[in-house]
DNA sequence: AAACAAATTATCCAAATGGACTATTGTTTA
DNA sequence: TAAACAATAGTCCATTTGGATAATTTGTTT
């Protein structure tokens, strides 16, 4: 039995994906979330037994948006796979999105017997699923002789301005909060407010989970 | 009619392929080769206007391999598609062939309808055709972090005991105390009492520095 | 000039952490 | 057998941390 949850703004979008889904009895859904936000928060006072195997998120939501989700969640639940599941397929969505730890890209307009599939050859094998134009734009990025460019705009999925992660990577070394404000030359209380901005957009409230994204992203 | 090259040293495998779209008469096969040497001959002597819209190429072949040919030739003929199509999926392969300029990447045990399919498809859309299990790989190059990742150290040069590195993993999570206690039955002051030995062995003195060494070293 | 986003500093409070002790129970080693 | 060690559990205490909230400064942008 494969857990599931489904995250999307959309009551109708959710309603028309666990549809699909509910056809087959292999699927249990083990809940929705309307934002990146409420996801988080659902996943955290969630028994880890009761922990979906994969999650079906949805790009553009209002408040916590699914980039940052993935991201987060990606870092602090290794085993759980991730799913985009979207109309969109902009180059620049799709590379996010896998950047921040998507396991696979699917366009909402394929059948429900294609997703179904999918999902299943991810739960068997482990291959991520995507569709096909979806697979052709990746392609075309590795192909891409400048991925400098690149580089730089998915750096960012945090959003974290300079000095927080100017910060972050202070922390990383093991320093303080008074060690940190000695060595940049601030007070020990702004780099605490630093501190705190980091975890609100890592999604995080300890300094152990800023660092675990950190180290695992790549941020330091 | 989409005009089709086949490039293979195998005659069965050209034979096998050739039979398979020939069964739907959208394609007309213009000519074979059994290197890559032997392709690009043939290509210069054919005049333009009967030149193939797609190349079907193997990776291994004598005296001029596939990736080899297909970089030269995509540049020589931006216009014609190469399609790799092989029984082999290792990342190098892929990943060489793709930076020479192959715009899809085919297993040959995919069935004809979908090799077929995915040609209509490339012909009238532009899209490459790519394999579902070799899309997963690509997208895992692109989702490979930058920095490379340290190795999980199998020697334990700071002598943790095995009570402590589940402790070190647990911590790692962003894990307190009374979680760790709770999640492996044990009271949170052991809990803390692992964690104080586990920084005496690493020599630090508190939990984001024992995390720094945990994550460059390779201990979890 | 006004508006706006960062960056800065501060205070209060509850919770978590690190460190130093002591102590019991098994296991392994000398 | 005695000593050493690992894992367990507890107490006390000072420090650090996370969170909420408010206020000021400093650049940019409009």
């Amino acid at each position: 039995m494969i857990r599931i949850a489904v995250v999307d703004d959309k009551i109708n979008n959710r309603k028309v994906i666990t549809d699909k889904l509910s056809r087959n009895n292999f699927f249990t859904l083990v809940f929705q979330a309307v934002d990146g936000e409420d996801f988080l928060q659902q996943m955290q006072k969630l028994p880890q037994d009761d922990q979906p195997h994969i999650i079906l998120m949805d790009l553009e939501m209002p408040h916590v948006d699914g980039v940052s989700a993935i991201g987060t969640a990606s870092s602090l639940y290794p085993n759980i796979k991730f799913v985009v599941l979207t109309i969109f397929d902009d180059d620049e969505k799709i590379f996010r999105a896998i950047r921040a730890g998507a396991c696979g890209y699917l366009l909402k307009e394929e059948s429900g017997e294609v997703i179904a599939d999918m999902l299943m050859n991810l739960w068997e094998s482990g291959a991520g699923p995507i569709s096909p134009s979806i697979a052709y734009k990746i392609l075309q990025m590795v192909q891409m002789p400048s991925n400098a460019k690149v580089e730089k705009q998915t750096d960012n999925i945090f959003q974290l301005s300079d000095r927080e992660k100017e910060i972050l990577q202070l922390l990383s070394q093991g320093l303080e909060y008074k060690e940190i404000g000695a060595k940049i030359f601030i007070s020990p209380n702004t780099v605490k407010k630093h501190c705190i901005s980091i975890y609100q957009k890592l999604h995080v409230n300890s300094r152990s989970q800023a660092l675990r994204i950190a180290y695992t992203k790549g941020l330091i």
